[in-house]
DNA sequence: CCGGATCCGGTAGGATACTG
DNA sequence: CAGTATCCTACCGGATCCGG
């Protein structure tokens, strides 16, 4: 049933990869990496404000994160007030890219999932 | 610094597509589709199996989440012992395909990561 | 025996207040 | 404005039991 010529990975570096799916495969990552691409170079209350719902917490933990990945680069100018810029790294482009099928997906299929949300949740109360 | 024309959602849908980003961009939820794409029909343990280091209980919630989505369907076989089979749905299999862009970026981009990361925390100690 | 529901301890995550 | 520290909750994971 193994399907001979799709996106699977060799088996030697199959640990790794799950391991960096794992890591990107985030929903703060995915929508930090998304308000990045479509604006570009933002500040840490902008983009806060873009990838609505987030935490300070979550927020910080997830660009540091980014960061230490190399997929975005953090800018701190020594002013008062602070002043932070974070932005995509090649790398982080090239990911957003990657991830560009899976938006087209999320855009196209929306609907389609919610019914399918709406029709479990009726199976299970009737 | 608004792209013009790459995978940016049209503004009024934008709310649901993040909705739906923020569900199945879950690691459980991504290493279970790319199992079951990989090895086609599974039953509950040989899917533990493959999506290593996953819990029963949250492997049973990625299913039932996935189940709802529209994304695997559930076969329960009332037969003893008892014999539950997962498979992909179309839906499903669709987002595998948008998803395997990320898994050859993962594929090709992983060491980069990791030296950034390495980098990253050398910075940190010294 | 397999799938999963349950109880319980640990930890990740949200809200708030505070510092530079 | 950016980030840290604190508390507190809710969820995650492991072990165990149960139903079939």
């Amino acid at each position: 049933m193994r399907k001979e010529k799709t996106c699977i990975p060799a088996p030697a570096v199959d640990a790794l990869v799950r391991e960096v799916i794992a890591r990107v495969a985030d929903k703060w990552t995915m929508l930090v990496l998304g308000a990045l691409e479509e604006h570009g170079t933002l500040r840490f209350t902008r983009l806060a404000e873009f990838v609505e719902g987030v935490s300070q917490k979550m927020l910080t933990k997830t660009v540091r994160q980014m960061e230490a990945d190399g997929l975005v680069t953090r800018t701190v100018h020594p002013v008062i007030p602070p002043h932070v810029d974070y932005a995509l790294t090649p790398l982080g482009r090239s990911l957003g890219a990657a991830f560009c099928g899976v938006w087209k997906w999320a855009e196209k299929n929306h609907a389609k999932v919610e019914a399918s949300r709406k029709a479990f949740s009726k199976k299970h109360s009737g």
